[in-house]
DNA sequence: GATTATAATATTGTAATACAATCTTGCAAA
DNA sequence: TTTGCAAGATTGTATTACAATATTATAATC
């Protein structure tokens, strides 16, 4: 495994027209999370890994105190769990936490898509249509490991026009940790073809600009996901025990 | 200023029947972010103030790594933003985000009343009634102070209910944001008799066990609530510029 | 005097080390 | 087999150190 980053934070890029200096903000712990971020949700550390301090500190090259506090923000992000004197364990997903999250995505996807028929520009519905388009293609053609990508770029456009950025933060948090569901969720092709007619609906009702109808298409969308992946872990915890 | 806290975490009160080990989970850090967030909490470090680390260690009587640890985690709450290089800064709530926080708390609460309505025991609708008539009399008696505390354990019962984790911890976490929102906005008399009313609806729809009623109830108080306290903070911010 | 260059200072970011508290494990003794 | 204890591992915390960066004060130049 070679999860090393590197020591010294690169990138002066600055080609773009503001005359701003690039201020380097990439701290090692910034970094340090994002790598082990990264590599709990592509399950390089699978839930209830124990995970000892030392080892993540020969992993990424970086001294213990970098870690810890990497750790720290980890924890508030609920991918880790600290228990007193045993140290970090990657955070296991329930079958009640997964029901529990997909009930609160529900409410702040419904509450996004309202807000994004209430203020969206045109140009940003444009922008949906778009990318729905292009999701589209990618069911047909089998590309099913872009779709996951595109349909967040799908959200971070609803997002942005919802103009709420603590909306896009929470449920952004949310995501990450059922992201491994989703992924589950969006491979088979069958649930791909009902997602396709739920982003069909979600356009509609914004091309209408219609709050409630956007609202409630959002909420049908999220629902539907839920049912086919919620009684998947359901089946993983019943073998588990 | 004491902020000290001690070190040796004491507490072994084993009192109740259950035979578990009372673990020692308090460590220094957390020790230490309870009470940092306290303070930022009672304004006692007001919103832009620059934090210094060693300043920080003596007043805690904690080294640096703790400290760091503690802001960290406060970090993630968003109640100080980290300035690279700079610092902690103890966070500003422009009267946007005051919006975005209100908009997202109307749709988390509405959730939250929705599913006690749908699954809370009939202890806990009673238990509801009862620190809802608590409520009354603290508000008829004049004890303001006591009133947002009475309101976090109404609260805390509909959560119970509610029997979503997930739910209660967003709510709280947007809550600690806003505290000082809502102390002002309960500290008006005429704001506490309206916001009386409002708790008799929830009150109603939950003894209803009527769903639909309840989340409308909900939604509708934190809308009102935040309809007295807005427009306040958009003068504050208007006076500063 | 105003502006710029330079130095001094303060603070954070990171590392390394140390040690006590605690947990786990394995082994010996009963 | 069970109990007791020692050894090892790991976290929690503190301390020290230093480089990178930001701020402020001072000196130099126009």
């Amino acid at each position: 495994m070679s999860l090393k980053l590197d020591t010294n934070g690169s990138a002066i890029d600055n080609a773009d027209s503001s005359l701003l200096v690039r201020r380097e903000t990439t701290t090692l712990r910034h970094q340090a999370t994002d790598i082990l971020r990264k590599a709990i949700i592509d399950q390089r550390f699978p839930p209830g890994k124990h995970l000892v301090e030392r080892e993540l500190c020969e992993l990424l090259g970086v001294s213990r105190t970098s870690v810890r506090e990497a750790l720290r923000h980890l924890e508030s992000e609920h991918l880790i769990r600290m228990v007193p004197h045993k140290g970090p364990v990657v955070a296991t997903l329930s079958a009640t936490e997964a029901r529990n999250i997909y009930e609160v995505r529900a409410a702040l996807e419904g509450l996004a898509g309202e807000l994004f028929a209430t203020h969206a520009t045109d140009e940003q519905i444009r922008e949906l249509v778009r990318i729905s388009k292009d999701l589209t293609n990618k069911v047909r053609s089998g590309e099913f490991d872009s779709v996951l990508e595109i349909k967040s770029q799908f959200y971070d456009v609803v997002f942005a026009g919802a103009q709420n950025d603590m909306l896009a933060r929470m449920i952004h948090s949310l995501n990450t940790r059922v992201w491994l569901l989703r992924r589950m969720s969006l491979m088979s092709p069958d649930r791909s073809k009902k997602m396709i007619m739920e982003v069909k609906d979600i356009i509609k009702a914004a091309r209408a600009r219609d709050p409630q109808s956007m609202k409630d298409a959002c909420i049908r969308h999220v629902k539907s996901a839920s049912e086919v992946v919620l009684p998947k872990i359901d089946e993983l915890e019943q073998d588990s025990a």
